[in-house]
DNA sequence: AACGCAATGTAGCGACTGCTACAAGAGCGA
DNA sequence: TCGCTCTTGTAGCAGTCGCTACATTGCGTT
C-alpha cells in the first residue's frame, strides 16, 4: 500500500483503472461519486469534469471493465485447444475458481441485474462479455469436435447456469448437473 | 385503479403485498422508504415502526417474495407430469415467457446480485426459490424418467443459464444451446 | 510579460437517505 | 373516569446524493 500516485496527469485513461478496482471491491450499486473519487485520489468535482456526469462515468467504466475482462480471457487462453469437451469445461471452471474471477463474478451479477433493468451501459457491457466468452470457449473446443460453435454455446449456457446456482448456494445442484451432462469429470470442486 | 384501501388495519401482513408490488415494478436497488411507504399508502415512519428498520423490511420482503414465487409455481403446476424431458423444458420456458414472470425475472437478477454480495436476506430468498423450482421441476419430470432428480438438476442448470443469456441479449445463443441439448424442440421462442 | 485556456480546489445547493423525538388519538381494562 | 398501551401524524436531524458556481493555479503561445 503506497501513496496513490502523487500527480499522474488526471484523465479518463488514468482514472478508469482506479475506478474499476474500487468497483470490483465494493460493487456498482453503492458506487457514489465521492467514494469513487477518493479511491482514485481525486474529488467528485473532477470525476464530473472528466466524464460529464455519473451516468456517463458508469457507461465508460462498464466498457472498461468489459475490455479488461476480454483481455483477461485472452491472457488465460491456453496455447493449445482442449482435447475433449470435458477438458474444455474443466478449464473454464478452473478459471472461475481463481480469486480474481470470484471477485469478478460478484460484480458480474450486478451487471446482469442492471442489464435486465435496462440501465444504460449495462446491457452493452454484458453482451460484449458474453460474446467474448463465447469466442474464447469456441477456440478452446477440441479440434476434432463435430460442432465447435454449437458446443461452445451449449457449454457456456450450462456453465453460466452452474455459476449462478453456485453463487446462490446451490453449488451441489450445479455440480451434479454438470456430472449428469457428462461434461465434467468427478474431480469437480464447487 | 381504485383508492388504496381507506383504513385496512396496517400490519406486516397487509403491507407486504403492496411493498412487493412496488418492488416488482421498480426494483430493489432503488427501493427507499418514502416511495415504498407511498406505494403502501403510509409513511416511512410506519414502515420503520412495523419492521424495525429498513434492513429487516427488506429481509421480510424477500421472504414474502420467495413465498409468493413458491405459490405461483404450485399454481402453475400442471395436473400431470410431462411425457418427455423436452416437454418438461417447454413447460417451464412457457411459464418464463408470461409477463408476470418476465417482470419477476428482472427482480430475480437483483436478488442473485444481492446474494453474491452477501446482503442480508438475499441469499436465503434466492436459495429457497431455487430449491422450490428444483422440486417443481422434479415433479414435472416424466414418470418413466430414469433419473428424475438428476434430470431436474440438469434441466434447471441449463434453463437458468438460458434465462441469463436471454436477459443479457444472447437469446439466440441460449436458444441454440437448448436445441443442441436436445431438450427443446424447434418451436422455441426466445 | 501578457494573455488564454484547460485543469483543479473550495464551498455549497437542493433533494433525498434512514431514522427519531414528541405528541396526539384510539381503544381498553380497572 | 382514569390511566395504559398500541398506533399514527408532524417535524425534523444528520448525513449523503449528484452536481455547480466561483475562484485559482499552471502552462503554452504570442
Amino acid at each position: 500500500m503506497s501513496e496513490p500516485d502523487p500527480k499522474p496527469k488526471l484523465s479518463k485513461e488514468t482514472l478508469l483503472p482506479l475506478l474499476a478496482a474500487h468497483v470490483m471491491e465494493h460493487g456498482l450499486g453503492e458506487a457514489s461519486l465521492r467514494p469513487l473519487a477518493k479511491a482514485a485520489g481525486t474529488s467528485d468535482r473532477m470525476l464530473i469534469y472528466h466524464f460529464g456526469n455519473k451516468e456517463q462515468l458508469i457507461i465508460d467504466l462498464l466498457g472498461y471493465i468489459a475490455a479488461i475482462y476480454s483481455a483477461a480471457l485472452d491472457a488465460g487462453m491456453g496455447p493449445e485447444r482442449a482435447a475433449t469437451r470435458q477438458e474444455c469445461a474443466s478449464r473454464i471452471l478452473a478459471m472461475s475458481r481463481e480469486p480474481m474471477m470470484q471477485t469478478f463474478m460478484v460484480l458480474w451479477w450486478e451487471i446482469v441485474a442492471g442489464s435486465a433493468r435496462g440501465l444504460p451501459g449495462y446491457n452493452d457491457a454484458a453482451e460484449a462479455m458474453m460474446t467474448k466468452q463465447l469466442q474464447w470457449l469456441e477456440q478452446q473446443m477440441p479440434a476434432d469436435d463435430p460442432d465447435p460453435a454449437g458446443g461452445a454455446r451449449y457449454l457456456m449456457t450450462l456453465l453460466e447456469g452452474s455459476l449462478m446456482l453456485g453463487t446462490v448456494g446451490h453449488a451441489r445442484t450445479a455440480r451434479e448437473a454438470l456430472l449428469a451432462s457428462e461434461l465434467a469429470g468427478p474431480s469437480l470442486g464447487d
